[in-house]
DNA sequence: AAAGCGTGCAACCGCTCGGAT
DNA sequence: TATCCGAGCGGTTGCACGCTT
């Protein structure tokens, strides 16, 4: 895009900003907007935005994101949050592709989410949410939490496709130093992040881990393409999972690995 | 009761991508 | 092939609301 280019359009960004509405939406412009859609189909965001005084990319963000009527609202659920954090590990923010595995979620309830939540826990932690140290916590610490708790009981008649006791042989796997203080680890760091030195006594049973945590079975390209979608059910709010003892754990598996670093440093 | 603060969410902004011409 | 333009994406902001002091 040239100067010239982007000096027109800011000028014609300029004009049309007097003549759009900005800010929240009214029950009429939703109406509006609902018919519009209901009887032209989505996708054709300027026409409507003519109707409506409002610029295209806000017609089309307050459907996808509000009006749709296959929208989810409501607290994340325990398996959308492991889902979340397993893509995420994947692929990083790459919100809209996360958000196509969770039906109903749109991509800025996800990147709220982890902006509000993940991120506010890597603060308190004291921890980069971008750092090894933070990224292990949530694949070892919280990501078997979020497992343990939709474990089905006995009377639940649709279990979850997912088995914590295949995925996790123990609820909160150890991590171990390679100066053997703490034992020694064996098994493909593959199913880990490519930078974490840490790794698992038991390589088949632990595979779950980072890359195939969500959903035995299924496959990178499968995700990648869309072709499924994950499992949703529980229920559980985002905060119960955060206490003094989660919190602890996720402590104590940050600044153990913080001693690991240096050891390897 | 009210002021201050923190949190969550809706909406905007700037940029990139990709199809149409 | 080059250009234009609409759609989509990720980052950021602003506001409403609830909680604390």
């Amino acid at each position: 895009m040239d100067v010239n280019m982007k000096k027109s359009r800011s000028k014609e960004e300029v004009q049309n900003s007097e003549d759009t509405r900005k800010g929240p939406w009214s029950v009429e412009e939703d109406t509006l907007l609902q018919n519009y859609v209901a009887t032209h189909g989505d996708g054709r965001w300027n026409s409507v935005a003519r109707c409506l005084k409002r610029s295209g990319k806000s017609c089309r963000l307050r459907w996808l994101n509000y009006l749709r009527p296959d929208v989810r609202r409501g607290n994340i659920t325990l398996q959308e949050q492991i889902t979340i954090l397993d893509l995420h590990s994947r692929w990083g923010n790459r919100w809209s592709k996360i958000a196509r595995h969770l039906p109903g979620r749109t991509d800025n309830e996800i990147k709220n989410y982890w902006r509000t939540r993940v991120i506010k826990q890597a603060r308190s932690l004291k921890c980069d949410v971008d750092s090894k140290q933070f990224k292990d916590a949530l694949r070892y610490v919280w990501m078997p939490r979020l497992i343990e708790r939709i474990q089905p009981s006995p009377e639940t008649h649709d279990p979850p496709h997912v088995s914590p006791s295949k995925l996790y042989p123990n609820p909160t796997p150890l991590l171990h130093h390679q100066n053997g203080l703490h034992g020694s680890c064996s098994g493909s760091s593959s199913a880990l992040d490519s930078s974490s030195s840490a790794k698992l006594e038991t390589p088949l049973e632990c595979e779950g881990l980072g890359h195939n945590v969500s959903v035995s079975g299924v496959c990178e390209r499968d995700l990648e393409q869309g072709n499924i979608t994950l499992p949703l059910g529980g229920g559980d709010s985002m905060e119960s999972l955060w206490d003094d003892q989660n919190l602890w754990l996720m402590q104590q598996l940050c600044d153990d690995l913080e001693i690991q670093d240096n050891f390897l440093a």
